[in-house]
DNA sequence: TTGACAACATACCAATTGGTATGTTTGGTG
DNA sequence: CACCAAACATACCAATTGGTATGTTGTCAA
């Protein structure tokens, strides 16, 4: 690093601090090995972060803005036929997770870092809400706009469905990171799939 | 701690081990801590464990046995009206969300050790994948008894409602956790009876 | 061309970590 | 009663942690 470029070096810790904390979780993440895999030093760290829960901040920061999670929401945006893009958003993901096996083994790092850190500091606590409620809300519209367009029955609770469809999607990927196995990749589709089915007039 | 009663202690320390894991996680949970809060000593613990991962091996397979755990599963292991029950226990479980806002708080103990340490260490994820595994076949048989005794619909394969359920504890628990709100309970709540109640002939 | 400040690098720090070596005490057994 | 292994306690260790103090270097405005 001869070129001083600030933003890329910025660039270039969230990147690793991303990795890091993808694959040890927050707290056991050392700065030390995402100075390493940045290939800069402390000095330029420190530079562009106050310390340690600012660079994790920053790093949850931009999550919300990951392709891979705008895939989650984007498609619901617009459509009045949630069942119908849930079922191919579901899909897509689950022959994903074929090829990049590596979601399969650390998981969702949105949900990793819920998990961890939302007890232990506001900071981070109210940062993932943020994600999740925009992820529920958009959810839900799409839900009241599939009720209104007579594609989804009108006995259900779009935010209710909403927050289901959440739970099911962050818990599927914890069951999955436990068992390891293709296989119940299938069966996590499925059940999605079978769920918003039934959501069906 | 003149007196010796090595079982005692032992329990001792998997108690203050659970809990200190509980809050903090395994990797952040610190054996000085944990020895502070069991009032013993180093040698104490390391007369007993091995090591720090020995004990979090101890405090993971005592977690299917929990109390808190079973009533998860003992209560669909006969039955074959699986909705009935799930609908009964989640509203219980519910309820008693209101009074001990600790699980609100810090999340449920298998989920937050299954997220943290299923994909760092192969000892904790066969154990954890242990508790999953057993929590799925209870519910897939109990729907399997339910479908049989035309309680519950014959188009849905037992073995993917079991995981969806699964997972939509799990992550609801994950999303209470981060939004720590006391309604957010009552929709998690409505979410699960929901989709038990659409599951019927 | 020359400051001057941002952008980095180097070398260090106290605190904490999991773990160990070496004790001492206790309760049961012969 | 003697004694001996199990059940603890005390004092320490090297390694790692997040963080800092003090540099050096590059870039751009004046």
């Amino acid at each position: 690093m001869t070129v001083k470029a600030p933003e890329a070096t910025r660039a270039r810790i969230l990147e690793a601090a991303f990795e890091e904390i993808h694959h040890k979780g927050f707290q056991a993440a050392s700065l030390s090995a995402i100075v390493e895999r940045a290939e800069i030093t402390k000095g330029a760290l420190f530079h562009h972060f106050k310390g340690k829960t600012e660079l994790g901040y920053a790093v949850v920061d931009q999550l919300i803005h990951s392709p891979d999670h705008r895939g989650w929401i984007e498609p619901f945006m617009e459509t009045d036929d949630p069942i119908a893009v849930m079922t191919e958003v579901i899909t897509q993901r689950a022959q994903m997770l074929q090829d990049h096996p590596e979601i399969i083994v650390n998981g969702c790092p949105v949900n990793n870092i819920a998990q961890e850190m939302a007890p232990l500091d506001n900071g981070f606590r109210l940062r993932i809400e943020k994600i999740y409620a925009e992820w529920r809300t958009v959810l839900a519209e799409a839900f009241r706009r599939g009720i209104a367009a007579g594609k989804v029955r009108s006995d259900v609770d779009p935010e209710v469905i909403a927050f289901t469809l959440v739970s099911m999607l962050g818990g599927g990927i914890g069951q999955i990171k436990t068992a390891q196995s293709l296989a119940i990749v299938d069966i996590a589709r499925e059940g999605v799939i079978a769920y918003v089915r039934l959501l069906k007039p």
